[in-house]
DNA sequence: CTGTTAGCGCTTTCAA
DNA sequence: TTGAAAGCGCTAACAG
């Protein structure tokens, strides 16, 4: 009933130490006796102590996971790709939510917390200012970003510039050179922001063919629905002339769906409204949206970072893979359920 | 640099025991002397191994979290909130997930990567069975379920029954007494499930007023906004003369919205449909339901828990607050978005 | 390929 | 109220 490591060597008829070797697969060990030590592991149900473990290699086989929430469709399902493709190798993950609340500032990250618990990290949609990011680093931990990223590190994301020119391009076979754009409100706060990429995407576009695109054919408040409907509102009333929106996400779009039936415009055919996304909501309410998927890129900066832990040097961006999903918003799909 | 206990204790100039009681503030040390060891701790930016402690007290100050998703309104709010409420305390919160398609059956519980690694459990939404509960009983940790309960142990939830009843109530004010109802998938596979407390409550409330539930007055297959149409569309069949709708979460109710509106009838006048949840988007479509918060249902579990932990023992069932919300799904408000 | 041995950095008797 | 010392269960040289 002593499920040690010892008691393990002893019924096995070895030292411990080839008992160690022998459970964690190393090669310097007789097939024969491994599977000896194996079996008779399994028989007893032993389980390794991790602290025991961690203790005497330094390794605590765990990464932290910092996050502003996780009630948020992006970061639940980038959560989800993680912890499976941690789940895996049998690496646990910590759980470090920063943000209690919408619109509230977000608590500073704190290294000390993380020290001496964790192999890893594993940054999700944080916009770290230069001082959180230096003491992140000086826990000399490998960490790999999501979203937003950080130039001296791996980060996972998608092309923004590429997602607003793939809206933009739709919405121009679709007829449209009038159009605005929502963006987030931490657009200049980083330049490194998603919301930065697709403002420059959504500007290039326009600015390039001579369309408007000055800075009051562009808004931002908050980064919700609510943002998203009184932006949309605030563009209409300056130019009654937009026949379409494009919002930096879903949920911007969704707020500008409702200013614009507020206005009694339908949204697919008086203006047509385009989003970023695709989350659940998107297909529900037939809006035209660039489909992204944050569960795969979860796992993906799962498997960097634990290729970056293992020494192997990872590529300093990885981009998600994007398409474009025409739905009712921009009058593509005649089933739908926007008004 | 050398970051360890007994270097705080060497520069306070005590002992490594002293120093170990004076930083986790033992009252066995006297006032001056503990102030000086926390401040040198503190001015070294000493931080404990967790490791370490772990393996030589045999408390790990982390939890397991067992839940099927994160990426799901119920569930990412619960996980929020009960991370918030252990990080008070400077527990830590292991992430395990259990599923990872809907649809599919999940992954068994396997008790053994628990082991060694936690003090205790929080068991999120997951109808264990018999087996899955016993072998998670031999860890002798204590274990805190959140959604379908466990007679054996401490449950936060909501009162599933009077959930329902609220709803009929409602129903009953606006008139209708033909109700059918959507429930849940895990109606008759398990007896604890919040399915089966709100198909119960909806029963009683028409059996006692000797309306219409029999079986044909209900239905399940998934339990998402697919399901949810495919059961309304089923029940709109089978009874064209519904008036109303009494969906157990709002995804089925939303589900149930679309297939009304396929039907041509029009939600809130032609028939009302209502939910429970109150998440996000029943908000936005307009939708009736009863509200819950998830989140103060995972803090409230979280310090059960740590109770539990601490050897106080926890109430057996402990019921987070609920409120009905009008809305227009049921007539009551015309400010809506739903068709 | 295997065994011996010395820790990893704490907590916890036990004694003072 | 404090200190000395014995581990907790594993890994990692080092030696053989």
């Amino acid at each position: 009933m002593n499920q040690t490591l010892d008691e393990v060597a002893r019924r096995a008829g070895v030292s411990t130490a080839t008992a160690s070797r022998a459970l964690r697969d190393l090669p310097s060990v007789r097939g024969e006796t491994k599977e000896r030590v194996q079996r008779v592991a399994r028989d007893m149900g032993y389980v390794i102590s991790p602290s025991a473990s961690t203790l005497a290699s330094g390794r605590t086989r765990t990464i932290g996971l910092l996050t502003p929430w996780v009630n948020r469709w992006f970061f639940s399902n980038v959560i989800e790709g993680a912890e499976k493709g941690l789940r895996q190798v049998n690496f646990d993950a910590l759980l470090y939510t920063f943000h209690e609340a919408p619109g509230q500032p977000r608590n500073r990250v704190d290294p000390q917390v993380l020290r001496k618990r964790v192999d890893g990290l594993l940054i999700l949609g944080m916009q770290l200012d230069e001082d959180e990011v230096l003491s992140l680093e000086s826990l000399e931990l490998p960490m790999v970003f999501v979203g937003p990223g950080h130039l001296r590190h791996p980060t996972v994301g998608i092309d923004d510039f590429a997602v607003a020119q793939m809206i933009m391009a739709h919405l121009e076979e679709c007829g449209h050179t009038r159009v605005a754009h929502i963006a987030g409100p931490d657009l200049e706060q980083f330049d490194n922001s998603p919301s930065a990429g697709r403002h420059a995407g959504w500007k290039a576009w326009q600015e390039e063919r001579g369309r408007p695109c000055d800075d009051t054919w562009y808004h931002y408040s908050s980064f919700d629905r609510t943002g998203g409907f009184e932006s949309a509102m605030l563009l209409l009333d300056t130019h009654p002339d937009i026949t379409a929106i494009f919002a930096a996400t879903d949920d911007l779009a969704i707020g500008a769906i409702q200013a614009a039936q507020a206005r009694g415009l339908h949204v697919g055919t008086d203006i047509v409204i385009a989003g970023v996304d695709d989350e659940d909501l998107a297909a529900y309410l037939g809006l035209t949206t660039v489909h992204q998927n944050p569960r795969e890129q979860g796992q993906q900066a799962a498997e960097m970072l634990l290729a970056a832990m293992g020494g192997q040097p990872a590529p300093l961006v990885t981009f998600g893979e994007i398409s474009l999903v025409e739905r009712a918003s921009s009058g593509r799909n005649t089933v739908r359920l926007v008004n």
